[in-house]
DNA sequence: CTAGTTGCAAAGAGTTTGCATGGCG
DNA sequence: CGCCATGCAAACTCTTTGCAACTAG
C-alpha cells in the first residue's frame, strides 16, 4: 500500500463521506459538495479509487442509474452483512437489518451452494412512501 | 404501440435471444451472434430498446460489467417473480426459484413497508463451482 | 409508395489516463 | 527537496442520436 498525504480536497471528501456512512453518493453530487476543495473530477474519482481499495467505501453500480455511486462504509455499521432496499422511484436507500435476509443466505449456502455476499446486493422495489404517492396520483 | 417490420437482422437478434430465455448478454456478445445480419451495433440497441419497451428483454446494469447486459424474457419462465444469483468471479446466472425468496419478499412487505421487485433483484456472492475452484488454488 | 429500419458517423455521458504544476511531509 | 496529489485536457468505453439510403408491407 503506498503512502498517501493528507491534503484539503482528500480531507474534505473523506470527511463529507463519513458524514453519511449509509449513503449512495453519485460523483456529480460529491463534487457539489467539495466546494472548491476538490475542484477536479478526475481527483475526485482518484481519491474514491483509492478508498475503494482500503476498504473504507464500496462502488455500486446501481439499477436505473447511468452512473455509479459511491458509499462510505464505517466501521461499526459496515454494510458488509446486511441486504439493502433501494427504491427505484425516489433512490433512497434502506438497510435490511433483519433475520430473515440472514436466514435467506444461509438457505442459499446450504441448499443451493452458493455464498450470498449480501452487502453487495441490492433489493429493489418502492418503498412506502413512494407507494403512498403512487395511491394519492390514482385518486386525484 | 408502433408499427414494425419483420427483418433479417430483427429475426436473428429475437432467434438468438429467445433461444437462451434466462442467460445475461453483453451487446458486444450479441453483436458477434448476427452473423452480418445486424452489422451496426446502433440497430442492436434500438431493437434491444424495442424490445424492452415491449417486456420482451429486460436490461441490467450490473455489480462489476462496465456495460449493461440484456435478458431475454420467456413466456412460461418469466424470471419477474424470483431472484437471480451472479457469480462474482465466473459472472454465471443462476435462478432461485425458491419458496425462501418468496417468503423474504413477503416479510419486506408486510414489516419493512418496502415491495421488492424481486425480478430486477440480483444476488451477487460466487457459486459453488467457483468456490471449489478457489479451494484447489489454496491447496495447489 | 410510405413508413419503419439499417448503417455509418457524430455526439454524449461517465470514467480513466498522461503530464506539468503545486503542495505535503 | 522528493514524492504524492491536483487540475486540466485528452483518450476511452458504452450508449444514443441524426441522417441518408434501403426495404418490408
Amino acid at each position: 500500500m503506498s503512502k498517501t498525504y493528507q491534503t484539503k480536497g482528500r480531507n474534505k471528501l473523506i470527511e463529507f463521506l463519513s458524514a453519511h456512512p449509509d449513503e449512495h453518493f453519485s460523483v456529480e453530487r460529491i463534487c457539489m459538495e467539495m466546494n472548491g476543495n476538490l475542484n477536479a473530477k478526475s481527483s475526485v474519482y482518484r481519491n474514491l479509487s483509492l478508498l475503494c481499495e482500503r476498504g473504507r467505501v464500496r462502488k455500486f453500480k446501481g439499477e436505473g442509474e447511468t452512473s455509479c455511486v459511491y458509499q462510505y462504509l464505517g466501521r461499526e455499521t459496515s454494510c458488509r452483512d446486511h441486504f439493502h432496499l433501494k427504491c427505484l422511484e425516489c433512490g433512497r436507500l434502506e438497510h435490511l437489518e433483519c433475520y430473515m435476509g440472514d436466514d435467506l443466505c444461509h438457505h442459499i449456502g446450504e441448499h443451493h451452494g452458493f455464498t450470498v455476499d449480501s452487502g453487495r446486493s441490492i433489493l429493489y422495489g418502492v418503498c412506502g412512501d413512494c407507494q403512498s404517492k403512487k395511491k394519492q396520483k390514482i385518486v386525484v
